[in-house]
DNA sequence: AGTTGTATGTAACAGATGTTACAAAGCAAA
DNA sequence: TTTGCTTTGTAACATCTGTTACATACAACT
């Protein structure tokens, strides 16, 4: 897969004709990482944008006493590393590992920066890109200021239900992650779907929930 | 005060000669609101980016129970609304409302989107100012997932202690506040405040903050 | 079917935080 | 000073969540 056919399949460069042109040869590079490889840590200057060719990477706080909370998931197509303050290198606000093999091509920033300027599509598109992330941690810190662990649960599963528009969802996340993504304890979580059963909420089996009172979920957060 | 006036004292216009020369006069607006007026709500569009001329503005989220939770407060020269997912209207994602007499400046987005095209300093400027918030909320969702009340008031007396440099803060916020960015409740943390101050950490009366033990401080966040 | 490893259910207990209500302290204006 | 208002301290109690440990269920493989 060359650099053009890597660029014209992401969404950032979508609707732009000749992406590969924006950029020279020592603008980027590709590396590759093994299973369990750090990408990048807290202390490395975040210098360029990145793109994950295959496989995955996680965003992940690494705390001194070793505990480590996952913060997201990304997967083939997804970028990192995309926020930029010109002039000023900043470091990476968490650290990344890759949890399998996986390939990331790199930008350099300062050649993004130019491309941008060059060109209003990848503007639009960069500008979109950033503007959506904002949306999203927004949407996130709204989560974790629920009150209660019952609440984030239901705010989940009314996310799942926006995005597979179904009563009956597909957890892609187990519930040691699940708790993780809402701030909580593995069997707190377990514990709290139990009882939501029992109320009548929803059904759940591994991964698998149904939705059994639509309303009296959403009734939760209220 | 005048349209150039404001635009030049404020960061995002910064370093550039003219620039209500980007502007026509119908791409912007000035709205005065009286005291605990609303400014915006959750379901009205998102179409300009706001810029606090006088007074200062509240980033609430207002639940159906009648919850109030307050995200931010921002003030003169502060920015609201700045996201832009171009092609695309989307709602607030809080509500917004005067707390006081406040004057706000808006700007149409897609005229900002158009300034930014032809202006790269602007450009540069916006990103940062993008990217810049993006990495705040980052934090702020580190802070929202520690486990403890305790390590919350921590990282909160560190940042503190970061932008003041000095043992002697001076907490502009109410303990109410506290608890609300915190995600917590005024007597929880007035108790934990207390349990610190038998710990020997801080000192605490009325606002004013004495760190007694700065590495003892740290060494809660581990 | 049996075996192994992973994911989940469950229980008992401790501890932290929310809740409510009231007391005390500080502050500002009369 | 007095009064009223806001902010903070405090206490008692209920509840929720974390913690730990173990049991159970499932999946993949032999």
């Amino acid at each position: 897969m060359n650099f053009k056919t890597i660029l014209s399949g992401n969404t950032l460069f979508n609707g732009i004709d000749s992406p590969q042109d924006l950029f020279n040869t020592e603008d980027w590079e590709i590396k590759s990482y093994k299973s369990n490889e750090a990408i990048a840590s807290t202390f490395d200057d975040c210098l360029n944008l990145a793109i994950i060719l295959d496989g995955s990477v996680e965003i992940q706080n690494i705390y001194p006493s070793g505990k480590i909370s996952s913060l997201k998931k990304l997967s083939k197509g997804d970028l990192f590393g995309e926020s930029m303050l010109p002039g000023i290198i900043h470091s990476y606000p968490s650290d990344i590992i890759a949890p399998e093999a996986t390939r990331v091509l790199f930008i350099h920033k300062s050649a993004l920066l130019d491309a941008i300027k060059s060109n209003d599509k990848l503007l639009e598109n960069y500008v979109g890109l950033l503007s959506k992330k904002l949306l999203m941690m927004n949407e996130k810190i709204k989560m974790l200021s629920l009150e209660t662990l019952r609440k984030k649960i239901c705010w989940f599963i009314l996310d799942m239900y926006k995005s597979q528009n179904s009563f009956f969802l597909e957890s892609p996340y187990k519930q040691e992650e699940i708790a993780n993504a809402l701030g909580s304890q593995r069997p707190s979580v377990s514990r709290e779907i139990n009882h939501m059963e029992k109320d009548g909420l929803i059904d759940y089996h591994r991964g698998k929930i149904t939705i059994k009172n639509l309303s009296g979920i959403q009734a939760q957060l209220r």
